[in-house]
DNA sequence: ATCGGTACCTGCACGC
DNA sequence: TGCGTGCAGGTACCGA
């Protein structure tokens, strides 16, 4: 589900409602989404405070005391509630010394893990994409000779991009998604270096996307979803230059461009 | 080592 | 109404 604006909207609502909170009980209903046993990790998390939430990538920590982290990645559907009401698909509920945090998840892709620090899958993610320096980028797209939409999903090359903001990025720099990303051209690269700053910055300012059910921490929707230009839109006419919008699949994800404004 | 295909799960929209 | 198909903001794992 979420990208990196969704997850920064829901980590930034989180951050001053959890901040000092102490955990009273955790309970775990599906094993499929916790890393870990569910008795030793609700023992861990009881009594436990919080010192602060962060994302990275499209991972939320949520540091506590002890040097321990609650780290958790929404998957494609998963939802992080402040006092919701628990549901069919509520695999977690973390009792708080004020209130309740619910985590749920129809499709049960997303994880939930409680480390010491950060987990190595978060650790080897690539750099932030709004704190990314052009060199770094540029130099990181030369390692790679995959296409550049593989490349722009590919959480090691950069944290954070999905399929949303992978077709909407590539839109606004003109660059067609099977682009052989080492052989774009230096001016190309700085377009889109700049251009996924952009729509990242304009999404987290609009709440970020919701396609069919995001929601905030207080079941809140986003609205950058109407600011799409590509996403979703196939059929429909570009807003540059009124060509079709097309779909194809890159490497089985659906994928969404200008054959007009997007060349290779 | 890197790449691409597949598996994992539920729900929804669609055509018949 | 019901069934089958295809599709969906995700990553992990496997073999080439």
């Amino acid at each position: 589900m979420p990208e990196l604006p969704e997850v920064e909207t829901i980590a930034r609502a989180l951050a001053p409602r959890l901040r000092g909170r102490r955990i009273v009980s955790a309970e775990f209903r599906c094993l499929r989404v916790l890393i870990g046993d569910p008795d030793r990790t609700s023992a861990a998390l009881a009594g436990r405070r919080v010192l602060a939430v962060q994302r990275h990538g499209k991972f939320i920590e949520i540091q506590l005391d002890a040097g321990q982290s609650f780290v958790v990645h929404l998957g494609m559907t998963g939802k992080l509630l402040m006092n919701g009401a628990p549901g069919k698909h509520t695999h977690a509920v973390l009792t708080l010394d004020r209130g309740a945090l619910l985590y749920d998840d129809s499709r049960q892709f997303g994880r939930l893990e409680l480390s010491a620090g950060l987990p190595a899958r978060v650790r080897k993610l690539g750099p932030e994409p709004l704190e990314v320096a052009f060199e770094d980028f540029e130099s990181r797209v030369r390692a790679h000779k995959t296409k550049i939409k593989a490349l722009l999903l590919n959480q090691r090359f950069l944290r954070g991009i999905g399929n949303i903001y992978a077709d909407e990025a590539l839109y606004r720099a003109g660059i067609h998604p099977l682009a052989v990303a080492r052989r774009l051209h230096r001016d190309r690269l700085k377009k889109l270096h700049a251009a996924i700053r952009k729509v990242l910055g304009e999404a987290i300012d609009a709440g970020g996307s919701s396609v069919s059910d995001y929601v905030d921490v207080d079941g809140r929707q986003g609205s950058f979803q109407v600011r799409h230009n590509v996403y979703q839109k196939n059929g429909a006419p570009c807003p540059r230059c009124g060509a079709r919008i097309r779909r194809i699949l890159v490497t089985q994800r659906g994928t969404h461009f200008c054959p007009q404004c997007q060349k290779r």
